[in-house]
RNA sequence: GCUGGUGUAGCUCAGCUGGUAGAGCAGCUGAUUUGUAAUCAGCAGGUCGGGGGUUCGAAUCCGUCCACCAGCUCCA
């Protein structure tokens, strides 16, 4: 990069930077306007910056303005940003005086030998590693927008005092900030919890309660399609599909772990202190109840791997604020699977089980924006979620690593992101929200099978313990609906639309020719529905649009003299008259090939 | 679970400082037979999220519960 395009917004260090300063700015104009206001953490991040404030005031939408007008007097004042440098007495003293207790306690937590340094501007010193731009005056005034005030933990622990955080983005230029923001209002417009509402995917009922949508038949069909899809193309690879319990009792999850480790997170059918009487748990996983197929009969080193698939709805009791529209909910349905292998099949396994989910979330048009993740375990976690010891993790870790280092896999790690039995690969998507979630799980799993007594005898007549995989091949089939809905903004791909094809009469004279055609499609298993209403055909072709069918089918007079059709495409507009059968044929070629059209 | 916001007809929303609700679209009925994004007219539709409380009187004020939204925390 040339000198002097290192201080273009391009350049994500100098944006970075830029939006730094800006944090610094914000936190300033909130002393000034609320002297009271004690000052926790400012960052930049992926999509601007934010500062974490303790203040009595409530920061309402005014606030906010009233925030960014003074940023905007900060900016046009020229404050030179000066860095320097404190010994940790001195620091803390520094701080201790400007009655800033979270400052303070952030110097106390910094190494003996860190260098602890501040940035000055004007009126106002912050503790900060810096870099930093060298006047508020770099700062476009105009350029910045503050988007919202959310509470947040300090230092991101539930137990400790909840903040005021003020998000904010900025940009060198006015049009650049309103052509993010104008881009933000659109990406709202595909969120599938207003979308998928609006066509009707999904809805919820008060009665019904919290995370537990339900889905109409729109939404049904979809998920119908890919339960199917997935089903089938499981067993093309060798996969044994399973229909297992949707509860237990409490035993079967004392001898999984989940009783010690996720009691909270069940939905528990009777007292679970109550030894004396059965006591049963809808479960929150596939795991157990699929060993049990495994472990129905001795199994022999020529059984493994063995590969187990199920459709399996799952039920956890998440805490009231986390669930989200079809992506967080209480009870769902995965595309769930255990691999029982030997120890030399590990690495050829997980490759399928890769593979797998790559062409299943390829074929659906996600893996483009998908991010991997390998999630370790924490040694240090106080909560004691991790079973094992530490030599089995770090081999499982090594393992997993070099497996992922051989598949050229290029991921992020997640520490503390493990499952309570083992690493996980997890394949990662994003809302339109900027919010990531998990969308497909690999997860390689080296204890479970001792606690299931899932022995196999080995060539020379020993007992042996297998290796377990736990995968997805698509995950969960409401949260990937969620994310379809909002890649294609809720114009799903023809193959897995609910309704594919709508013929439109223009007069009630072309309703049983209509009635016929659509009779044709529906024989070769074309999903199809006829408008018959009588209203004019602009009225008709407007609601199917709205409705995002993929192809609307026009027949009038011209078209049953001519013995033709005329379809259009949402997206492409009117294809002009042709041939039922050219038109079928095109319709069998987009979705055989499952054409992302 | 925590912080903040929201909840009025199927949908989108109006309803000022308390005086028992209104529009557009959708729906129904009738007329209209129409060639690529909204034909016209009429009718009907609501214990204003639920239970309480204050008041002569509550959609409006207070409290509580429920649901929805954003964020945090959590996510087997």
């Amino acid at each position: 990069m040339s000198e002097e395009n290192l201080y273009t917004f391009e350049n994500e260090q100098y944006r970075k930077t830029y939006w730094h300063t800006c944090s610094h700015v914000l936190a300033q104009a909130v002393k000034r306007l609320w002297p009271e206001t004690k000052l926790a953490i400012g960052p930049s991040i992926d999509n601007g910056f934010y500062y974490d404030l303790d203040s009595e005031e409530t920061f309402t939408a005014e606030d906010l303005e009233k925030i960014e007008a003074e940023m905007r007097k900060i900016c046009k004042e020229k404050l030179k940003l000066e860095r320097f440098e404190l010994p940790r007495e001195e620091a803390v003293k520094f701080m201790e005086e400007k009655g800033e207790p979270y400052k303070v306690e952030l110097i106390n937590d910094l190494p003996e030998d860190a260098v602890i340094s501040f940035y000055k501007q004007g009126d106002f010193t912050d503790l900060c590693a810096g870099p930093h731009l060298d006047s508020t005056g770099r700062i476009k005034g105009n350029g910045i927008k503050l988007t919202a005030c959310n509470a947040a933990y300090w230092r991101g622990d539930s137990s400790r005092k909840q903040l005021q955080r003020i998000y904010g983005i900025a940009f060198p230029k006015k049009d650049e900030l309103d052509e993010y923001l104008a881009k933000q209002a659109e990406a709202l417009k595909r969120d599938h919890n207003k979308l998928g509402r609006e066509l009707e995917y999904f809805t919820t009922v008060d009665s019904i309660g919290q995370g537990l949508p339900i889905l109409l038949p729109k939404g049904a069909r979809v998920v119908q399609l890919l339960q199917r899809w997935v089903e089938d193309t499981e067993q093309k690879r060798g996969y044994l599909l399973t229909k297992t319990p949707l509860m237990a009792k409490r035993d079967l999850y004392r001898i999984s772990g989940h009783w010690d480790h996720y009691l909270d997170g069940m939905f528990i059918l009777g007292d679970p202190h109550d030894e004396t009487k059965e006591c049963f748990a809808l479960r929150p996983m596939t795991c157990p109840f699929q060993y049990q197929v495994y472990l129905n009969r001795q199994r022999s080193y020529r059984d493994l791997p063995m590969r187990l698939g199920e459709t399996s709805t799952l039920f956890r009791n998440e805490d009231s604020g986390e669930m989200h529209g079809l992506i967080r909910v209480r009870q769902f349905t995965i595309s769930e699977g255990h691999l029982v292998l030997r120890p030399d099949q590990l690495e050829e396994e997980f490759k399928g089980c890769l593979d797998l989910a790559k062409y299943c979330l390829g074929t659906l048009g996600l893996l483009d924006k998908c991010t991997f993740r390998f999630s370790q375990w924490d040694p240090a976690n106080p909560n004691n979620k991790y079973e094992g010891t530490a030599e089995q993790w770090e081999e499982a870790q090594r393992v997993m690593a070099q497996i992922l280092d051989d598949l050229g896999v290029e991921y992020t790690i997640g520490i503390d992101e493990a499952a309570f039995y083992g690493p996980k690969l997890d394949i990662q998507y994003k809302n339109v929200y900027g919010k990531e979630d998990t969308l497909v799980t690999i997860q390689i799993d080296m204890l479970l099978a001792e606690r299931f007594g899932m022995y196999y005898i080995d060539e020379n007549g020993e007992k042996k313990l297998p290796y377990i995989i736990h995968r997805t091949s698509m995950g969960c089939y409401e949260r990937t609906l969620a994310y379809l809905i909002e890649e294609y903004a809720g114009a799903l791909p023809t193959w897995m639309a609910p309704e594919q094809v709508r013929f439109l009469p223009v007069t009630d004279r072309a309703s049983d020719y209509c009635a016929e055609q659509a009779k044709k499609l529906e024989a070769l298993g074309f999903r199809v529905e006829v408008d018959y209403r009588n209203e004019k055909i602009g009225k008709k072709i407007r609601e199917a649009q709205l409705e995002k069918i993929p192809y609307m089918v026009v027949v009038g007079d011209r078209d049953m003299e001519n013995g033709t059709v005329s379809p259009r495409h949402r997206a492409d507009g009117d294809l002009g008259a042709m041939s039922m059968e050219d038109f079928t044929a095109l319709l069998k070629d987009v979705v055989d090939s499952k054409a992302k059209k």
